[in-house]
DNA sequence: ACACCTTTGAAGTCG
DNA sequence: CGACTTCAAAGGTGT
């Protein structure tokens, strides 16, 4: 498991299994195509051996739908995708300008083992821009100075554990320009609304149902300016912090994600005392590979249970190659940084507790009744 | 209404 | 310092 966080020594550059599709160019392109196709049999396969594995759990009808769904797909999609391949010259089913609209990809990765990474090496088939903007569009606005100084392959800030401190406005200030008084005025070149940026995208040729899915305020930055907001976390221009959930007694997962605007207005109409926002964790590298790729797993499978889904997420982020999965532990170390520059003073153990209290009651009976 | 499921990773806690 | 726990997203499902 590549942990870029330990401490920069991963030798993401060695790549052991993949590193026979570093082949560049068209050659590349289709090896890739065919590693994909390559993955998702491998995820078949795996799905049908672990299909026993799974009938053990409680969940394993839908899983169990999910694989056969999967799999069902996955046998359409080859079978679409063997047809594409011998006919393909110009993009089959992966077409290179298949993420025009998703710049961070577009952006050099010279944090990646290989800075030569061609354009067309970002081709990560989970980078499709499903969404009327990038969920992790709050990084967006990062410049390519940020990566610079960073050694090719790992960047030296990485030691979050050990040395990272909380203030970090000078590293920020490089491509958030702040205000000496801390995070104000930060400019996203992007904005933080999700404006088609890239209108009518259906990259990779995947089908987009899910527009009711993916409503326009779905990609705000997670992380913009908490030192702005209101009492109910609303930004003064009227663009809610992802990070912060109004307290309503219950968070609201998809608070961020569908129509939290009119949600919100509604509740700051309606609680009339400011209640304290709950800041959430920032989001690890899975967690945002898991909001980027939920919906092409859901149009693939056709499924809807969270728990098959990120069983099958679970899979293909195994599947990715170190590379791929760089650019998501990537993004994560920049959310945290984010999160840690807006909320200096937060601590993961503010949320300790109003998730799992049944088990850490549980567990504090357990101890009362060691106690007694 | 709310916990659970399911995944990985980060961070907190505890011995 | 290692092992363990909790939370982050998501939405169907069960109580």
């Amino acid at each position: 498991m590549p942990q870029l966080s330990s401490g920069g020594g991963d030798d993401l550059g060695a790549n052991d299994e993949m590193i026979s599709f570093k082949d560049e160019g068209e050659q590349e392109e289709k090896i890739q195509e065919n590693a994909f196709t390559e993955r998702d049999l491998a995820d078949l396969k795996s799905s049908l051996v672990n299909e026993s594995e799974i009938n053990q759990s409680p969940n394993a009808a839908a899983v169990r739908r999910a694989h056969q769904g999967e799999q069902r797909d996955f046998q359409e999609k080859h079978r679409e995708h063997l047809d594409g391949v011998s006919k393909h010259q110009d993009g089959g089913m992966y077409k290179t300008p298949a993420y025009p609209g998703y710049p961070f990809l577009m952006l050099p990765d010279p944090y990646l083992p290989n800075s030569s990474v061609s354009p067309s090496s970002n081709k990560v088939s989970v980078v499709q821009q499903s969404h009327g903007m990038h969920p992790l569009s709050s990084l967006l606005p990062y410049s390519n100075e940020h990566f610079s100084p960073s050694p090719p392959h790992l960047p030296t800030d990485m030691s979050q554990k050990t040395g990272v401190h909380r203030h970090q406005s000078q590293d920020l200030s490089g491509y958030y320009s702040l205000p000496p008084g801390g995070v104000g005025q930060i400019t996203s070149p992007m904005g933080w609304q999700s404006q088609p940026v890239y209108p009518g995208l259906s990259p990779c040729g995947f089908r987009q149902p899910y527009s009711s899915n993916l409503p326009g305020s779905s990609s705000y930055s997670r992380f913009p300016h908490s030192l702005m907001l209101g009492p109910s976390g609303m930004h003064p221009t009227g663009i809610p912090h992802p990070a912060i959930v109004p307290h309503t007694g219950k968070q609201e997962h998809d608070q961020y994600d569908r129509g939290m605007y009119v949600k919100q207005q509604v509740e700051v109409k309606r609680e009339k005392e400011p209640k304290k926002p709950v800041i959430k964790k920032p989001l690890n590298a899975f967690m945002l590979y898991m909001k980027e790729m939920r919906a092409k797993v859901i149009a693939e499978c056709t499924l809807k249970e969270s728990a098959a889904i990120n069983q099958i997420l679970g899979r293909r982020w195994h599947a990715l190659t170190r590379e791929e999965q760089a650019k998501y532990y990537e993004l994560a170390r920049k959310e945290r940084q984010l999160h840690m520059q807006l909320y200096p003073t937060w601590s993961a153990r503010d949320n300790y507790g109003k998730k799992k209290r049944r088990k850490r009651e549980k567990l504090q009976d357990s101890n009362t009744d060691n106690s007694l």
